[in-house]
DNA sequence: AATGCATACAACCGCCAGCTA
DNA sequence: ATAGCTGGCGGTTGTATGCAT
């Protein structure tokens, strides 16, 4: 047996809402409440709508904190850099965004930042020119479909997943280059940048999202089997902030302390 | 001015998880 | 234990608007 409708979907108004039902919606949520329940709130506020529609049109359009306009270059940074670590979860990207919607977020991003980065997917390489700090040696980055499982995570986060492919810290952050390029591909998920010209001080992908430490991050973000922990014993004595992969029983992943990547 | 195309975003659809009777 | 209901979510579609030709 299918499940029941959630209403009667001949006797329901469809479509765009007209300002007489945002007024009546808006009065009702704000007079009443829900009420706990959106399915028998339209016929309480006299409005010919689905239950859930009303629902939608309250948290997308009427409720009072909604933010309104594009998405501003930090709120962007955000929304990549959280759709990197754990995907298309829009409610969740959008929790991390006060007064937009997840609908916002992912309209913004089949919209705009999709299209930047299907615009820029090949070209991604690593510099090899960096002088490792560390006791790890250094290969350049494979190019663009190569480039395998690389998570930039938080702030001055970035993982890579082979750990042939990088020595660590500061300085080999700091050498990091895109290449004519706004954007980085992997495997399962993107990095997106801004293409500013280049600009280091325009920059600002790696940015604070309020996370207490890299554990955090891969501990709460899903990482799933043997990569949902980060043993801090496995960090290179001689590079406090790299993490060494062992990849049977280990997250696969190299943590490194970066600065900013940057893009020519 | 008319038409076609691209873009932005509002809205819908269907699935899933959690709750409850 | 389980079936039904509901809210929440992500994917997709529909439509209005802007722009180019």
């Amino acid at each position: 047996m299918g499940r029941s409708p959630c209403c009667d979907k001949a006797n329901v108004k469809r479509g765009p809402w007209s300002p007489e039902e945002d007024t009546a919606l808006k009065n009702y949520v704000q007079r009443y409440g829900t009420g706990g329940s959106w399915i028998s709130l339209p016929t309480k506020a006299g409005l010919k709508r689905c239950g859930k529609s009303c629902r939608l049109r309250w948290l997308n359009y009427l409720r009072p904190d909604i933010k309104h306009g594009g998405f501003t270059e930090e709120e962007v940074n955000i929304i990549c850099s959280l759709y990197n670590s754990i995907g298309s979860r829009w409610s969740i990207i959008a929790s991390h965004l006060p007064g937009r919607t997840d609908n916002d977020v992912k309209n913004y991003w089949n919209t705009k930042l999709k299209k930047k980065l299907l615009a820029g997917k090949n070209g991604v390489y690593l510099s090899n020119t960096v002088t490792p700090s560390c006791n790890t040696s250094f290969t350049t980055l494979p190019l663009s479909s190569e480039v395998g499982l690389v998570q930039n995570l938080n702030p001055n986060t970035l993982i890579v997943s082979d750990p042939t492919q990088f020595s660590s810290s500061q300085e080999i952050s700091s050498g990091i280059s895109i290449a004519s390029s706004s954007s980085l591909a992997m495997d399962n998920s993107y990095v997106s940048w801004p293409s500013n010209g280049g600009s280091e001080d325009d920059y600002g992908f790696f940015m604070d999202l309020g996370f207490g430490s890299p554990y955090d991050i891969l501990n709460g973000f899903g990482f799933q089997g043997k990569n949902t922990e980060v043993d801090p014993n496995l960090a290179d004595p001689s590079c406090p902030n790299l993490f060494v992969n062992d990849t049977d029983t280990k997250p696969q992943g190299l943590l490194y302390q970066s600065q900013k990547v940057t893009l020519y």
